[in-house]
DNA sequence: GTTCTAGAAC
DNA sequence: GTTCTAGAAC
C-alpha cells in the first residue's frame, strides 16, 4: 500500500521541516490532532518501533531531547506528550510531539483519540527505559492494541465519559479555556 | 494514514 | 429524519 510510505516524502519536504540535521528531522504533522503536533523521525531507515534495539539508544535519546526542545520553543507554553504508537500505520519510526489540548478539526475518530490516550501510546521515556533494561521495547500484543483502540471514550484530564466524539470535542474545549 | 458513505443509533 | 460511526478502498 503506497500510502504507508507517505512520511518518507513528507520528511523531505522543506515546507514541513521544523528542524533538520545529519541524523534526524522534525516535521509538522499533515493532519495535526492538537493545536501543536510534530513528528520526530530518523533519516536512518528504521521502519517501526518493533525494530528498535539497544544500539538505537543514542539516536532515541537525541530524538527525545530535540522533541522536548522544539516543544519548549514552539509550544507557546502548552503541555505536551512525547511518544510512539504501538502499531503505527506509516513506515519510518516517528515520535509524536503533541500538545495535550487535542483541539483540532483533524481529530475525528475514537481510534484517533485512543491512540494518544490509552496503552496504545508508548511514552518516549518508556521506550528508552525498556531498551536500557531488556534491549527491546515491551509492546502490547495485537489483541491488547485492538482492545485499547476500542476502549470507550474517556477524558484524559478528568473522569468524564463522553458518549461520542462530538461530546468529547465539546468537553475538551472546556479544558482549553 | 484519509476519504467516503451505508446503515446503525438516536 | 438526522447524527454518528465503522469499514471498504482493486
Amino acid at each position: 500500500m503506497a500510502w504507508t510510505y507517505g512520511l518518507l516524502d513528507a520528511m523531505k519536504d522543506p515546507r514541513l521541516q521544523i528542524h533538520n540535521d545529519y541524523d534526524i528531522v522534525i516535521i509538522k504533522d499533515c493532519y495535526p490532532k492538537a493545536e501543536v503536533h510534530f513528528l520526530v523521525l530518523p533519516w536512518k531507515n528504521i521502519p517501526s518501533i518493533k525494530d528498535l534495539t539497544g544500539s538505537h539508544l543514542p539516536l532515541l535519546k537525541k530524538m527525545d531531547l530535540k522533541g522536548r526542545e522544539i516543544a519548549r520553543e514552539k509550544g507557546g507554553g502548552r503541555k505536551f506528550k512525547f511518544g510512539y504508537h504501538a502499531e503505527p500505520s506509516m513506515k519510518r519510526l516517528h515520535m509524536h510531539v503533541i500538545s495535550d489540548d487535542f483541539n483540532s478539526v483533524s481529530l475525528k475518530t475514537k481510534k484517533h483519540w485512543n491512540s494518544y490516550t490509552t496503552g496504545f501510546f508508548i511514552p518516549s521515556e518508556k521506550v528508552i527505559k525498556d531498551l536500557e533494561s531488556i534491549g527491546r521495547v515491551n509492546l502490547p500484543s495485537t489483541s491488547q492494541c485492538s482492545l485499547n483502540l476500542k476502549t470507550p471514550l474517556k477524558c484524559h484530564k478528568c473522569s468524564y465519559l463522553p458518549g461520542n466524539m462530538p461530546a468529547l470535542k465539546l468537553h475538551l474545549a472546556k479544558h482549553v479555556e
